[in-house]
DNA sequence: GCCGTTTTCGGCCCGACTGTTTTCAGTCG
């Protein structure tokens, strides 16, 4: 069983506690548990058949749940989950998604009502009997109803370069008042994750009425949900939410670190700061010594984490993951940046799927500042892309040799993106793939195999002498497409063994590598290189996407390949260990 | 359910806003 299966059982476990109304704490430990597990670079089954290492000694895990993971692990179910779902049937959980439904009152409709679908919801609304319940009135039943319709798409989070464009309409719509002498956009957009399930904007003003009608005025603006003195909520017309904080500027550092999170990353440092006799809230930072509660700071973000003789971590890295035990031992990675890519090697021509020709993708990597790039067109087994035979393949190359006359200081790779194909093997063959300068394969068919014949797939192209990288290695796609099933532990350690490279494919809707798997190829040392799989001039802008789950990763310019000159960069290739970190233990056999 | 250079028991982050209430519980972030 895997990390993120465990990770999901822990958090329906926390869900029916809660709606049992459970011990809040017992809930907690359940849910950072779950996430825990599911951040965790490396499979909990290898640290449970390591006799040296111990469960417990995984933050959060202790004897209790230590015993329920190797019971998960070794049976494949949880008593404690079949009993809970004995009481409670899982069709009630849908009930927490309506906004304004909380495990107080669902558990109310359910035991009172007899409630246990969001349609029986629905028709209790309707026949107004919601109202009646003690704690539930007119107004209740009439935001419930409105929110049954929204609980459908509650799970949808919206792709991160989505969300930038809203943000960067709405800074636009509040550039016009001059009452804004700060705005910033935090929580989960301001920490660079893939998806966002709302928007949140922190304002330095003396003046929040108007700033809170500017935001009720911009034209996408469907309704509001809340409006108080400093805070405000709204709806846009799409379905995402937007809430809206001002503050004086002497504030504005601590609101803008307690809205930026993650909500977990806040709660490990309140918890800092009360050991060291100190409050954090979004006010500022406080002493708590008796009849002394003055101000210690809250300006700058930086003056808070300060307060507690903390760097100032960048957004991406406040997760609670690894980023306060990296403070502690002054290493905190200094993360890459767009600044230091210097090529790109993944992208796709008119030869097949791309909207741009070979020439006119040279031209916009030279205005974009890279070095270099590879020309990787799809192999003839994506027959609906047109992909290339050897015939075709070659004769790209002779055209890029005459580009290459033609443009001198920048390097143009002779590359292809070669399908795994479903029966094993590459699509072109080895003599072919041995003239290319780079190769990425992929799998693109056959992504309902099994576990084991995906991995033994990829194990067999790491294997290929020619091949350089394994392009977008999951091949989800973000909302859309599930992750084919492949054992990652075994395809890094592989790719580790051939001094093989992993992409992280920028493209906002793939992402893959994710961060936590960014992470594991780190511990693999095994070098990540970040490409755009552009299919048009434009789609080289998606590096920065890419970026932005590097660093949430952790990465640093030494672990991105593509930070390199090309020659540097082709000198990694094929060797073993992969790349020189800091201190090697030795080879990974 | 976890955790401990104050603790093996008794803590566990903190405040805004709403609706249904007459002082607060529930929800949310």
């Amino acid at each position: 069983m895997q990390n993120a299966q465990i990770a999901a059982i822990f958090d329906r476990v926390a869900d029916l506690l809660e709606f049992q109304g459970a011990n809040p704490f017992r809930l907690r430990a359940y849910r950072n548990a779950a996430r825990t597990i599911g951040d965790l670079s490396e499979p909990v089954a290898a640290i449970l058949a390591d006799e040296s290492r111990s469960l417990t000694d995984v933050a959060g895990i202790g004897d209790d749940l230590a015993s329920k993971i190797s019971t998960l692990i070794e049976t494949g179910t949880l008593p404690l989950l079949d009993d809970l779902l004995a009481k409670i049937p899982a069709s009630v959980l849908g009930m927490l998604r309506v906004p304004g439904l909380g495990p107080k009152k669902a558990a109310a409709l359910y035991k009172q009502l007899q409630i246990e679908s969001l349609d029986q919801l629905r028709e209790a609304c309707e026949a107004g009997r919601v109202r009646e319940l003690k704690g539930f009135g007119k107004k209740t039943e009439e935001t419930i109803l409105e929110g049954i319709d929204l609980a459908a798409h509650a799970e949808e989070r919206i792709y991160w370069a989505e969300a930038d464009e809203l943000v960067q309409s709405l800074l636009a719509h509040f550039a016009k008042l001059d009452c804004i002498r700060q705005i910033e956009p935090a929580g989960s957009y301001r920490r660079g994750r893939e998806t966002v399930g709302d928007l949140d904007f922190l304002v330095d003003s003396d003046a929040p009425g108007r700033v809170m009608d500017c935001l009720a005025e911009y034209s996408e603006t469907d309704r509001i949900l809340a409006r108080g003195e400093t805070k405000m909520s709204i709806r846009l017309v799409g379905g995402l939410q937007v809430d809206l904080r001002v503050v004086p500027a002497d504030l504005f550092g601590a609101a803008l670190q307690y809205f930026t999170g993650s909500k977990d990353h806040n709660v490990v440092l309140r918890g800092m700061a009360k050991q060291k006799g100190l409050k954090i809230n979004e006010w500022g930072v406080f002493r708590t010594a008796e009849g002394d509660d003055s101000y210690v700071a809250g300006a700058k973000e930086a003056d808070v984490y300060a307060a507690l003789e903390l760097p100032c971590f960048p957004p991406e890295l406040r997760e609670a993951r690894q980023e306060f035990q990296w403070a502690h031992e002054g290493n905190l990675p200094q993360l890459v940046e767009i600044a230091d890519i210097r090529g790109d090697l993944h992208m796709h021509t008119t030869a097949t799927d791309g909207k741009a020709t070979l020439e006119e993708m040279v031209e916009a990597a030279i205005a974009r500042r890279l070095q270099y790039i590879a020309i990787t067109d799809h192999s003839k087994r994506v027959t609906m892309a047109n992909g290339l035979d050897a015939r075709r393949l070659r004769a790209q190359w002779k055209e890029i040799d005459a580009l290459r006359d033609q443009y001198g200081g920048f390097t143009i790779l002779k590359g292809i993106e070669c399908d795994i194909l479903e029966s094993g093997g590459m699509d072109l063959p080895d003599d072919v793939l041995a003239e290319a300068d780079w190769v990425v394969a992929s799998v693109h068919y056959g992504q309902n195999q099994s576990e084991s014949q995906i991995t033994d797939r990829i194990l067999g192209a790491l294997e290929n002498p020619s091949v350089s990288a394994i392009a977008h290695p999951t091949g989800r796609l973000i909302n859309r497409r599930k992750p084919y099933a492949v054992d990652l532990e075994q395809v890094l350690a592989a790719a580790a063994r051939f001094g093989k490279l992993m992409e992280l494919n920028a493209n906002p809707a793939r992402l893959d590598l994710d961060d936590v798997a960014c992470a594991a190829a780190k511990r693999h040392r095994v070098p990540i290189v970040i490409s755009t799989d552009a299919h048009s001039t434009r789609g080289l802008d998606v590096m920065r996407y890419g970026i932005l789950q590097a660093r949430r990763a952790g990465l640093t310019k030494a672990d991105v390949a593509n930070t390199r000159d090309w020659q540097e960069l082709r000198g990694l290739i094929g060797k073993r260990p992969a790349y020189p970190t800091q201190e090697l233990a030795g080879p990974t056999m």
